[in-house]
DNA sequence: TGACGAACTGACGGGTCAGTCAGTCAGTCG
DNA sequence: CGACTGACTGACTGACCCGTCAGTTCGTCA
């Protein structure tokens, strides 16, 4: 943990560097078969380069997945903020979650979770970016309910079962491999939606 | 691929035996920590019996989580296949596959739809399985339609949907760590059963 | 009884990989 | 210039673990 020390410029860049590059290669090989060498390699770096930037990689892999995830968040939270219906940007919110967009990285979400199981870094990171998306969708209800064009009872509880919905249909979609083809998918969503809102 | 020869029953005990040893060790340590080495010194035999019996430890693993599916599968179709009113009988499905229940075991899931992405049998084992429980909960809604309790306008659109949203409720409180309570996820479920129902 | 094969052992080979460490090199400061 | 530091290298090690194989045990059948 540093301290008294303000790592530099040049080591942050580094840093991230190495972090987009753990990305990459969690993206194509899985996070369970991703090697410190595979990042290295991908960098042209030294393996104790990585381990100069990172004791553990352990400590790699939660940083780099927490790095991909907050990304992803943050380019959420800009789309939702321009102007628009509500209705608009509850489309805007749901389509780009999901599960036939590869917006939000849900094969890495699906690993995410497995790993989030075992490891205390991961699951607080899958908890806290989980959640801050579910917030996003929360808002956008709330804030349709208070202008009057949903008509929501709970728009918090709607949230929740619009976000584990798509969650449950990512996984049907991505892990099986897309055995509900895209059209059924975003019916269901769909009428998931209506009934919420209605 | 055993072809001609059929496998007396003594083989037969020991695969299993084997199989429930690997369901308890993949239980306790994960899919990914699972040793060859465990299972064997699990049951007090020799990684050498370990692999007379499964080629490979990918092999070992795919029959063990199938072995472990479908034995929870043909449980929850026992529960299901009594008398009682179509609501007593969805009741008794959504409750068994309720998150906090411990009956499906969604940490196996969770690791398993993870390894689906990676692995062809895990893939295709955990799409089975995953489609079959869906099936029960559809014919459930279906034979509710039929007699008149349930007003679906399409029960497997609802079954979907249901069983989507349970699978992302798990990962909520599965993955981390409650941070959604009980009685929370019972009423979202319980709300949604409502709404499909209607 | 003896031959045979199925079930089983346990030591070992071979490969992988995280993390270490001695040393290099470029830049900076006094 | 010369001392010092921080970034970086790459060879190495120590541990782990899968899968193999030569050999043992034991039941069965001729």
């Amino acid at each position: 943990m540093e301290k008294s020390e303000e790592p530099g410029p040049a080591v942050e860049k580094r840093r991230i560097q190495i972090l987009e590059a753990t990305c990459t290669v969690m993206r194509k090989q899985g996070i369970a078969a991703t090697r410190v060498g595979d990042v290295a390699k991908h960098l042209g770096i030294s393996t104790g380069l990585v381990h100069y930037h990172f004791d553990t990689k352990d400590e790699l892999l939660a940083a780099a997945f927490r790095h991909a995830a907050e990304k992803e968040l943050e380019a959420l939270r800009l789309l939702v903020n321009t102007d628009g219906t509500p209705r608009e940007l509850l489309d805007i919110v749901v389509d780009n979650f999901f599960p036939a967009s590869d917006f939000p990285s849900w094969r890495l979400w699906i690993e995410g979770w497995a790993v989030a199981l075992r490891s205390e870094s991961f699951r607080r990171t899958v908890m806290e970016l989980d959640e801050a998306w579910i917030e996003v969708l929360a808002d956008t209800l709330t804030d349709g309910v208070a202008s009057g064009d949903f008509a929501c009872v709970n728009p918090r509880d709607s949230a929740w079962r619009l976000a584990c919905l798509i969650e449950g249909l990512a996984i049907q979609q991505v892990a099986h491999g897309g055995v509900i083809n895209d059209v059924e998918t975003r019916r269901l969503v769909a009428d998931a939606v209506e009934a919420e809102i209605g």
